[in-house]
DNA sequence: TCCATTTATTCGACAAAACGGATATATTGT
DNA sequence: ACAATATATCCGTTTTGTCGAATAAATGGA
């Protein structure tokens, strides 16, 4: 499934890291909340999201306008088990204001309503 | 002392995932083994210890002409799990073979007498 | 059908990284 | 001092990756 070079490749890129840490805090996020979280232009975020889905980390809902991403339900347990440590050390550095931020469009449900 | 960016731009490289597999499983090694193991020119090897030792993933030990290089002790232990786990499936992939050689090239001693 | 919203993709420019090959450095032994 | 071995670095080239900006595609509602 899951090739181990495109899965680090996929993590090389603080944006991609970031990005998994915000959905693996919340189980699933559509595109534009995590273009309010992390405060990007949205064809930035789309294309890192296609090379995460590209390398069978992330996978996708459609659920009308919006597209929503998660992690992939046949993730291993070896590359589930380092997105976690990367998450938790995430947690302590850049992306504590991508948490804020995407609680804040969450509950004030601006932009995108999803 | 490592910061996550360093760390997963290390990763991203498969060269460097063969390289941190074999001083995982064997504590330390010099750049003639490590040559050896994975057959590639020495040059080559010594460029992207060199990464890993920038990264601070990597520390060295001089024994006369021979470097050894290890992990390096400071070495956090969320990163110390990520190596774990690389390792343990990057031993089913392609770094096998490299095992393999390395366990030839210190049984019969050819090339560099470490 | 037309329009607004959400998301995806294409394009060329630019930067970073890896490469082969040659060479430099360092250490040891004669 | 010289030679041999082990390792590191430099140089020019090529590849790979990311970017902004514009545009395309898909969906739902008036």
């Amino acid at each position: 499934m899951i090739q181990p070079g495109a899965f680090f490749d996929s993590l090389s890129d603080s944006i991609r890291r970031r990005i998994l840490a915000l959905i693996h805090g919340q189980d699933e996020l559509c595109v534009c909340e995590l273009v309010a979280a992390l405060d990007l232009p949205q064809p930035k975020i789309s294309r890192h999201l296609a090379v995460l889905r590209a390398a069978g980390i992330l996978s996708i809902r459609r659920e009308g306008t919006w597209v929503y991403y998660r992690l992939d339900a046949g993730l291993p347990l070896w590359a589930y088990r380092i997105l976690e440590i990367a998450s938790r050390d995430a947690a302590e550095t850049e992306s504590a204001n991508d948490q804020r931020r995407l609680a804040d469009t969450q509950t004030k449900q601006e932009q995108c309503s999803a």
